[in-house]
RNA sequence: GGCGCCGUGGCCGAGUGGUUAGGCAGAGGCCUGCAAAGCCUCGUACACCGGUUCGAAUCCGGUCGGCGCCUCCA
């Protein structure tokens, strides 16, 4: 397998010469308040690599931070009147909250920035003791001029940032480098939170918290960063130079996601309504349908927050589970008979080979998708042509598995009660129905909808299913509706959100996400 | 201004030096009492201008447009 490396801009073997195990590291939230859709798409995509990885049979060992000590908690407490410890408390559980919904799991290690506070004094003191770092005025600062290869993971040198900077770089009361970036802040006034340290008291920067839980939660080497794409600078940059300059060798490789935008290009603005919190998604959609909707563009481009594309990962999921009803229903219908005819048997290798080349190359899921509507299709195929049940079992259990790695069990199809009445019901309509008393038929149906299914007549007989497991709009019409009409769709489905939503907070300061 | 990414058919969104992406939406059809599901058929796209090449949407240069990032503090 291989992905793009941001470090060296190609891309390259995921495994190092020989391993068969991983160590990923993923920037995680800054705890401040509930996580918005850009940030879930990043969170989402590494996690779903993670459980690709471990279906291919690939000891991972995956870490994603939280940040529960910034500069960010601090203002946002204070705008909430609580102090910032309850807040980054509060903050948390919501992101775990909000993040389990995905339904994709969680990852391994999960550290914090208060948990990992020795380590990162122990990091500092070690920086200032090389002479990569110096105490000025109760804060540390990161000497950038010591660190030969500042600049390098991010491709921009020194003289260029200073030099075509797009705002005037404030030189710093105490800095001897203006792109020199602090380690440890001295405790402020106004700031609730600070820890004991040979500097006096204060808090860590933002970077070099991650540095330490990434070294804490992984070893000093390990295989891959993550992150959204609008962290490469400075923060990754930062983070690199720091455990560089401690003397670790850090991440092998550095992967990017890219950013969740709007589909109009419009600019990324401080405008209202650009962006969309994780929870309220999932209260509008269920998760397998957000997690289609990642699915569908590869994790490095640029994705559009848009309806239209939710609306196809809707039908997408829609078209899974029909199609597994449709085969399920096969299976239980057709005779089966001969040796090894049974799900136990199924071998879904040959339907992995696409998903696998497409996903083995820098984990394209988009094209992945697209493999998995061709096992689809020829799953239709093979019941539409009666085909041999192995082949049906082997299909289908490549779709259920692939289903289980990307978290969206939910599309199986669920199991339907049948009462008695109900049962009764479709005994009598079928009756009508081969005497072509459509009427009567038709009546009954409406009776099965009260109850709470949905009728669909098969080739292979009358099949009810719970009316909450049908897809939108199927079995909403009653006896006696005239079939004209129908509900329309949204007159103006627009795009909803503009504006690019990405790991980036609503007042457009890059810091949601961070590590 | 610097660094980087990108401009693909109505929409989303892959990919490749010469071969159908896929899906959604739309039209027609098969099946079907109706509905649902499924299947079949239909669009010959790749910002613009040059160049390289037998051949480029795919490589190079330029133009235009979009996007991301450009510390901390304030």
């Amino acid at each position: 397998m291989q992905v793009y490396d941001t470090g060296t801009r190609k891309k390259q073997p995921l495994f190092a010469d020989g391993a068969t195990e991983l160590s990923i590291y993923v920037c995680g939230p800054t705890v401040y308040d509930h996580i918005h859709v850009g940030n879930a798409r990043t969170f989402a995509m590494f996690q779903a690599l993670v459980n690709y990885l471990r279906f291919s049979g690939v000891a991972v060992k995956y870490a994603s931070n939280i940040t529960d000590v910034n500069d960010k908690i601090y203002a946002a407490a204070a705008t909430r009147g609580m102090s910032s410890s309850e807040l980054a408390k509060q903050a948390t559980e919501w992101y775990v909250e909000d993040t389990t919904r995905l339904g994709l799991g969680r990852p391994d290690m999960e550290p914090t920035a208060t948990g990992s506070m020795a380590e990162i004094i122990a990091l500092v003191e070690q920086l200032v003791e090389r002479g990569l770092a110096y105490e000025a005025g109760g804060d540390v600062y990161f000497r950038v001029n010591e660190y030969r290869e500042y600049g390098k993971l991010a491709n921009r040198t020194l003289d260029d940032m200073v030099a075509g900077s797009r705002d005037d770089l404030d030189p710093g009361e105490h800095k001897q480098h203006p792109l020199d970036f602090t380690l440890w802040k001295g405790a402020k006034p106004g700031e609730d939170t600070s820890w004991d340290s040979p500097w006096g008291k204060g808090r860590p920067g933002w970077h070099i918290e991650c540095s330490a839980m990434a070294e804490q939660t992984l070893g000093a080497e390990f295989d891959v960063h993550g992150g959204g794409i609008d962290l490469l600078f400075p923060h990754h940059e930062n983070e690199l130079a720091q455990s560089r300059g401690g003397g670790r060798p850090f991440a092998r490789l550095w992967m990017h996601a890219g950013m969740l935008e709007a589909g109009d290009g419009s600019k990324m603005s401080k405008s209202v309504g650009n962006i969309e919190k994780l929870c309220d998604a999932l209260d509008r959609m269920p998760a397998w349908q957000l997690v289609l909707f990642y699915l569908s563009g590869s994790y490095r481009s640029p994705l559009s927050w848009s309806e239209q594309g939710l609306h196809d990962a809707q039908v997408l999921g829609t078209r899974i589970t029909e199609t597994l009803r449709r085969s399920q229903r096969y299976l239980a219908t057709v005779q089966t008979k001969g040796v090894g005819e049974d799900d136990s048997f199924a071998d879904s290798t040959r339907e992995w080979e696409g998903i696998h080349e497409a996903l083995r190359d820098d984990f394209n899921t988009a094209e992945a998708l697209k493999e998995l509507n061709g096992v689809l299709y020829d799953l239709n195929t093979d019941v539409d042509e009666h085909a041999n049940t192995q082949l049906v079992r082997n299909k289908r259990k490549a779709i259920l598995e692939f289903l289980q790695v990307f978290g969206i069990g939910a599309l199986e199809p669920a199991e339907v009660d049948v009462t008695a009445e109900a049962q009764a019901l479709i005994t009598a309509r079928d009756t009508a129905r081969a005497k072509k008393d459509f009427d009567e038929s038709d009546r009954i149906r409406a009776e099965l909808e009260a109850l709470g299914y949905v009728v669909r007549d098969t080739a292979g007989g009358t099949e009810v299913i719970n009316s909450e497991d049908a897809p939108e709009g199927e079995g909403a019409a009653v006896v006696g509706d005239d079939p004209d009409v129908v509900p329309d769709p949204d007159p103006d489905a627009e795009p909803d959100p503009e504006d690019v939503i990405s790991a980036e907070a609503a007042d457009g300061e890059p810091a949601q996400v961070d590590g």
